[in-house]
DNA sequence: CTTTTTGCAAATGATTTGCATTAAC
DNA sequence: GTTAATGCAAATCATTTGCAAAAAG
């Protein structure tokens, strides 16, 4: 893991920051793998690791890291997903089951920060959300009359 | 205001609905012009015709409309804004001075829903959030170190 | 009159804050 | 040794829920 830890370390050094055993091990839950996670669920993998870890530290620490630009904040419109891939890029949203999945459209975020730089505004992230049935429960939704049975947000990633 | 009214009440007729003067106010303090208000904000405005009116029932009544197509969510982290303006397009979001407008980027929103009915999702709406820094507080943040006056929400709109 | 909608109070969920303790440097 | 980071408890903010009273059809 020691890949991803040096970026990390560097970048907080580079700023007179302490490198602490719970930044390095928020840091590896989130860049492990390409996902979309809420700080609580960040909190259940770094407490395998690290008991005690507290849930205000998990959130500054996420805050940090958004700011070293090490991770992306993700707005759903219920708790916030945090986002390793920091590429500019766009997300489905399930109005059924709350999944978030990853949707390639590059040109698309592209186009728009540069509508926004000639409109004035000076940009550093665009986000799409799409919003409606994804797959599954647009399958299930055939004949059924079931109520949403609305899930929390999960995490499924496919470019 | 007529004009409005009739487009909502003939949409809670046709589903057996009930007209009442909340529903109606609420519509008409979003119908009134493109803007994106909390529902906090949303309350503050009806209030002034319609005292005693309840946070819960503008809630309740902001989900309705939103059923019925006559506004949209907008998720930029803090509170839900909502927009009258039901056409999925895009907004620009600062990071300074939290306001959020509308930017006009139809091509971009179309092009992501192609590529998630291309997915299998089945979209019904597709929202784009273009973070950064406004205009006006890009200018400021030229020499100044000023400490982020973060401000809430409020509301303005351009094409 | 019947059933939906409202308002109120209280609950819930996400995130933040204050402060004493602990751990980096 | 200093100072920044952490953990805990409590506060805050946005939103939802339960239930009795008011209003629509």
């Amino acid at each position: 893991m020691a890949a991803t830890d040096q970026i990390l370390i560097d970048k907080l050094r580079e700023r007179g920051l302490r490198v602490t055993s719970q930044r390095l091990l928020i840091h590896r839950a989130l860049a492990a793998k390409p996902q979309h996670v809420t700080a609580e669920q960040v909190l259940t993998r770094v407490r395998d690791a690290l008991p005690g870890t507290s849930l205000p530290t998990v959130y500054a620490t996420l805050e940090l890291l958004a700011q070293l630009g090490l991770v992306h904040r993700v707005a759903t419109g219920g708790a916030v997903l945090f986002d390793s891939r920091v590429a500019p890029h766009s997300h489905t949203a399930c109005r059924h089951c709350g999944r978030v999945t990853d949707l390639d459209s590059r040109p698309v975020t592209r186009d728009a920060l540069r509508t926004a730089r000639a409109a004035g505004f000076r940009p550093d992230d665009a986000q799409l959300v799409v919003w409606g049935l994804c797959p599954d429960c647009a399958a299930d939704q055939t004949g059924t009359t079931e109520s949403p049975s609305r899930t929390r947000p999960g995490s499924t990633t496919s470019p």
